[in-house]
DNA sequence: CTGAAAGCGCTAACAC
DNA sequence: GTGTTAGCGCTTTCAG
């Protein structure tokens, strides 16, 4: 790897001349020439790392995220990688497993690798931005919010809540439980509300046990749904919060004999790939990628110097 | 942030020592402590980018992918991540969309950043792999080879596209189509020849049409599908050659009116989040998640300094 | 076992 | 418009 010293001797000139070029500062044509045949003779790339530590800044993001196996912030990622690779960025990639220890340890590694920013799906509300956030490094939160002032992107769940109750309701059936995530997430508290709202608006009862907090994933809204068909008065449509619990839904659906496109189940999510016609399950699409070009767009922005107050967009979830 | 020098007079020491203790070098145990507390009282974290800068390479370790939404990929980055994040290293994520200008963009990136090697899944075989690897930087590639001299895990294709076509000829199909994905990628030809062997050892008939060349993704199942359903004498069963095209192939049959259960489709790859049921598809998983993992162990390996003559590890798909 | 000092390659004042 | 120079924060000889 060639450096800026063998560069300019090659080329005649300082080495602050072949920064120069190469950071677009103002060289005359001549001496803009000759650097670039020279460093061109010599393969020479910029080392990163020197200018990193000269700037104090890299063009580095950290994306961290609670499982890049699921679809949807599989979608986010490529979102964020998309606009991000379009800057000039780099995104490295960390799976939080919603533990707040591996968050923490990814946020130090993002301050001493001292990455340009953060994008974050805080797994808890304790995530500890203030000592990324004291560093300088802007962080936008995504999907959730968090208590710390930052730029925030997320769904508006509430909505897509009422949504894909209301669909359940215009399909006819009444007797509607929600399979909910942990309590606390807000993600999927507000989600839970949507239902809980039309429910209440259109007067139907929420028997005992027809709330379920479920964890997260495929076998948490699969052991949820198996409760509720064990049920006395089992219900004839289920929404859950989120895609995962909704395919362990779905699975525990049809193990039970029961015919899916019967059954009315709704998710707030995409199942990726359901090919059971008619459709049998309605789905509240969330726009996971374009949360994460937003995201991406949002961190840049500060990056690049923004500095008005933190600002929360909220994108629509659309019924298909 | 604090800096060495900063924790080197609280702790009143030389910054040498400081750095020792954090490199884990021979240090009084006094002088240990003193340093420690110092740090701790200063939550001094070390600055990754000098330090990188001094030692000519860093914790950092490229992948790069086709398209991270691919579930294939997605687990396979799953893999390395975990793996990575084990012994400290951070992985930063690319997506090539099977593009060689792309690859050879962010294979520059990886040599300028001092990245500690790169996991790739090439786009074609004129990666360019030369100038990271005159670097020195250990690269291995993934799922599929390249000529150059590195590291290597794939799978056993051939025998992926045996065991799909045999479970279909068990199950009482004879005429049975293949969509291939694009001539000259050395993963879906291999599995395509194992299609091929298992026809010619059955003594089954190949009729003109019944070998599809398809892009690989779902668009091009879809069309490959659709073509063989309109032949004159159409498949009873097809093979598609990765998990994108037999999305795509099925929901071609679908939307036929072709009942998916009883035409026998076989997908070399997985379908996440199937629930046809009874099992519609034949599928041979593929242990994307190992294929991480192992690349990179090997990665690490090469890292760590192993300099043994390039390997390369095939793994064994299992049908399921 | 420990300290002093010399860089790693680059950028940004500061002079000219 | 261009060269000189002083670091960015760390590791690593080299002495002691």
């Amino acid at each position: 790897m060639a450096t800026i010293y063998e560069v300019a001797a090659l080329a005649g000139v300082s080495p602050a001349t072949v920064s120069r070029v190469f950071n677009g500062n103002t060289v005359s044509p001549e001496k803009q020439r000759a650097v670039r045949e020279a460093a061109a003779k010599l393969a020479f790339t910029p080392n990163k790392t020197a200018r990193r530590l000269r700037k104090q800044s890299s063009e580095v993001v950290a994306l961290l995220i609670p499982d890049i196996e699921n679809p949807f912030f599989t979608a986010l990622a490529r979102g964020v990688e998309d606009k991000a690779q379009e800057s000039g960025f780099s995104v490295v990639l960390c799976n939080t497993d919603d533990d707040p220890g591996k968050e923490l340890r990814y946020l130090q590694i993002a301050a001493s690798e001292q990455m340009a920013g953060v994008i974050l799906a805080p797994a808890s509300d304790e995530a500890d931005l203030g000592a990324i956030a004291s560093l300088g490094s802007p962080v936008v939160a995504v999907d959730r919010t968090t208590p710390y002032p930052v730029d925030a992107v997320k769904v508006d769940n509430r909505a897509a809540g009422i949504a894909a109750t209301t669909a359940l309701f215009d399909a006819g059936h009444r007797r509607i439980a929600c399979i909910a995530g942990p309590v606390g997430i807000e993600s999927t508290e507000d989600r839970f509300l949507g239902w809980r709202q039309v429910m209440t608006a259109r007067r139907a009862a929420i028997p005992e046990g027809y709330l379920q907090h479920a964890n997260f994933r495929a076998d948490g809204g699969h052991a949820a749904m198996r409760h509720l068909l064990a049920l006395p008065e089992p219900p004839e449509a289920v929404l859950t919060t989120n895609n995962l619990m909704g395919v362990g839904a779905l699975q525990a659906v049809v193990e039970a004999g029961v015919d899916p496109a019967r059954f009315g189940l709704a998710v707030v999510g995409e199942l990726p790939f359901m090919f059971l016609t008619p459709p049998a399950v309605v789905q509240v699409r969330l726009p996971a990628r374009h949360l994460g070009t937003t995201a991406a767009t949002m961190l840049l922005e500060r990056i690049g110097g923004d500095a008005q107050p933190p600002r929360t967009v909220v994108l629509r979830a659309e019924l298909a």
